[in-house]
RNA sequence: CGGGAUGUGGCGCAGUUGGUAGCGCGCUACGUUCGGGACGUAGAGGCCGCUGGUUCGAGUCCAGUCAUCCCGACCA
């Protein structure tokens, strides 16, 4: 047999090695000739798509709207937040010139040394300095404001160790970078976006975040306040999975942005900034996915049910193409995304394991018995089980079903990061839980000292600072000094 | 940038003490199949990463070089 081609390494042998056959063996993305690039496949731009559309509609639905600045940013401007520039100069890819010509030596083209640029360019790590001169001109009065703009867009950070999704020299994201006429309306925007990133992560993909600050340590660069949704993996890992940022008038003032205000009086202009990336990819893959394959939330599919004909010869496909054709027709009516796959190049065995493979939630199977008997096959995804229903009102089943994948692969991601939630009161003990995985609730003194020790010598950071649950005051289980909350602990991607 | 490994048909690999390259999958054609990755028959496809050396002869030995992957330090 054939079947141990598309086999994964299983999570438990290891978990790493099976994210990737799997990236890979379901069509997502694969390495491309660049270094560090990965190059994002049909299957998996089209789970992408689906994430714009919906993140889109909930930032349109919150007063933003989309722009676009430019890949390029001339170096001084990086250099003008000190905070940014020692956050990101490290990873920067630089343009020098801006021409090529014919190797005089003989073969291929060489760079133009008589091209160079009079200002180097960046590439974008991210946009708040292209923006904020920007915004600059845009500025004048209270009345301009707030602006609340978002772009999508691809970045670049050279990172010297990279994983599909998770971790690329280039990614796609979008930016919100909003000003703002008060510091309270800036706040509440970083509050707003983390808001709408967690329902998105939530009712979207299905994936359980926490809501909380991070330390200082793990601030954004030029940041006063960074927010972030964390969610936990399979394997125990916290990924990080967006952050708002409340830039106080760091940035306003690097660029001289000011703004005359009610009382006629020149202010500084308040900023915010957040983002998410193809990295929530990543995430959503290692949220649910399993030794079989992809398992994705009916909400973010790029189709939700494929049909799987099964026929011995010509005259029984076209017999049941049209009992499909009824079937898609109803699957239409009700929004409900599917693919019908009458290749006749594959047999249904092959196809059953192509789209569990591809983790498509609901798949039905149609032959010659179901037409005698007026029943249909559905198998679900998340389960692995399978029944035969009667087929007429199949679409109300199906859309049922969709909701109850939905609902169940939520509930089965809660329940496992509920389960590897716990609260460590010692270090001792934290040293040792620490190897199990999860997310450990602990009392920190509020150091960047004590965090950085616990980090050396354990790889463990605080993933964040809760901003729900549990408040009550304790002490530091690393120097015993005073604690305002248990904040949350765990090695991350 | 340190530590480890690997480069051989599209993919995954084998290749003995050096003797002129093989297997599985995939691909093409035809036939039989078709309810969980079908089978048969016949085909196509390779400067063995690159450069130099040793040798009558190098995928194999030596030197250099390039690239990729894994593990660390940095990061969404």
């Amino acid at each position: 047999m054939a079947k141990e081609l598309k086999e994964l390494t299983p999570r438990g042998e290891n978990y790493a090695q099976w994210y990737n056959d799997l990236v890979l063996k379901a069509d997502l993305a694969e390495n491309s000739a660049v270094r560090g690039c990965m190059v994002i496949k049909p299957y998996g731009y089209a789970i992408w798509e689906k994430m714009q559309r919906e993140l889109d509609n909930l930032f349109k639905e919150t007063g933003h709207v989309n722009a676009y600045f430019p890949l390029f940013i001339p170096k001084s401007f990086l250099s003008k937040e000190a905070d940014h520039v020692e956050g990101f100069a490290k990873e920067c890819a630089v343009v020098t010139h801006y021409r090529l010509k014919n190797d005089p030596e003989g073969k291929g083209v060489v760079v133009d040394p008589e091209a160079r640029l009079e200002e180097e360019l960046i590439v974008r790590p991210t946009s708040e300095t292209i923006i904020w001169n920007t915004y600059k001109g845009w500025i004048q009065s209270y009345r301009d404001l707030p602006i609340l703009c978002n772009q999508w867009a691809n970045v670049v950070r050279w990172e010297m160790r990279t994983r599909l999704f998770l971790r690329t020299a280039e990614f796609l994201w979008q930016e919100g970078h909003t000003a703002h006429a008060t510091e309270a309306e800036a706040v509440r925007e970083a509050e707003t976006m983390l808001n709408v990133y967690a329902d998105f992560a939530e009712r979207f993909m299905a994936m359980p975040v926490l809501k909380g600050l991070k330390s200082p340590n793990e601030r954004f660069a030029g940041a006063l306040e960074t927010y972030c949704i964390e969610a936990l993996m399979q394997d125990g890992k916290a990924l990080q999975a967006g952050t708002s940022h409340f830039l106080g008038q760091n940035f306003a003032k690097a660029f001289d942005v000011t703004f005359i205000n009610k009382d006629n009086k020149q202010e500084y202009v308040w900023a915010s900034s957040w983002g998410v990336s193809t990295r929530l990819i990543g995430g959503l893959i290692m949220t649910h996915s399993d030794d079989n394959g992809l398992v994705l939330p009916p909400k973010l599919a790029p189709y939700q049910v494929v049909i799987v004909p099964i026929y011995k010869n010509q005259e029984q496909l076209q017999q049941i193409s049209e009992k499909v054709a009824g079937i898609t027709a109803a699957l239409k009516a009700r929004g409900i995304s599917f693919k019908y796959d009458d290749n006749d190049n594959k047999k249904p065995g092959w196809k059953f394991s192509e789209y569990e493979l591809k983790g498509v939630p609901v798949r039905l199977a149609l032959g010659a018995r179901d037409l005698e008997n007026g029943t249909i096959e559905v198998a679900r995804r998340d389960t692995l089980t399978k029944e035969s229903v009667p087929v007429e009102h199949i679409d109300s089943y199906v859309a049922r079903l969709l909701d109850d994948i939905q609902a169940n692969i939520y509930k089965k991601a809660f329940d496992y990061r509920t389960s590897v939630t716990r609260e460590v009161n010692s270090y001792e003990e934290f040293k040792e839980e620490i190897e199990k995985g999860g997310f450990l609730l602990c009392h920190w003194d509020g150091t960047p000292e004590t965090e950085e020790r616990i980090k050396n010598e354990t790889k463990a950071t605080i993933r964040c600072i809760p901003l729900e649950g549990d408040k009550t005051p304790g002490f530091c289980m690393l120097t015993g000094k005073p604690s305002a909350q248990r904040v949350v602990f765990a090695r991350s991607y």
